[in-house]
DNA sequence: CGACTGACGCCGA
DNA sequence: CTCGGCGCCAGTC
């Protein structure tokens, strides 16, 4: 299995600051998968729970949430996020305010690829 | 092996 | 802003 991939991509959301957001892109980017977002969605849901991924930080590239509105997942990003201080309308998140610009020194701490 | 299915993304109408 | 269409690729049937 691909495990090395889903790896990458769940150490790369953990990198992801508090009080911050992704999209599934960037973190394909990120983790040296560029053009892979679906792949990062099915990281997610494979993600195991004592990883402790991140997972409400990551959204489309609109800045929608990943699921539908009233949906329980997406009631529980909304939670988790806003406990965050992210603030949240209509299902999304302005990422023009909240997208996580990580800095090199970061990602070399962080990742270490 | 082909068809279908997504926690996606971009572009054009 | 909404649709439709296409690209993408691991899993499943």
């Amino acid at each position: 299995m691909s495990e090395q991939k889903y790896q990458r991509i769940w150490k790369t959301v953990k990198a992801i600051p508090v009080g911050k957001v992704s999209t599934y892109g960037q973190i394909a980017d990120l983790a040296g998968l560029p053009g892979r977002a679906r792949l990062v969605g099915k990281a997610m849901g494979y993600a195991p729970d004592d990883l402790q991924v991140p997972w409400y930080r990551v959204m489309r590239s609109t800045g929608q949430f990943a699921f539908a509105a009233g949906t329980d997942l997406a009631k529980k990003q909304k939670g988790l996020l806003q406990e965050e201080g992210v603030v949240v309308h209509n299902n999304r998140v302005k990422l023009s305010e909240f997208q996580w610009q990580p800095d090199l020194a970061e990602l070399l701490f962080k990742l270490e690829f």
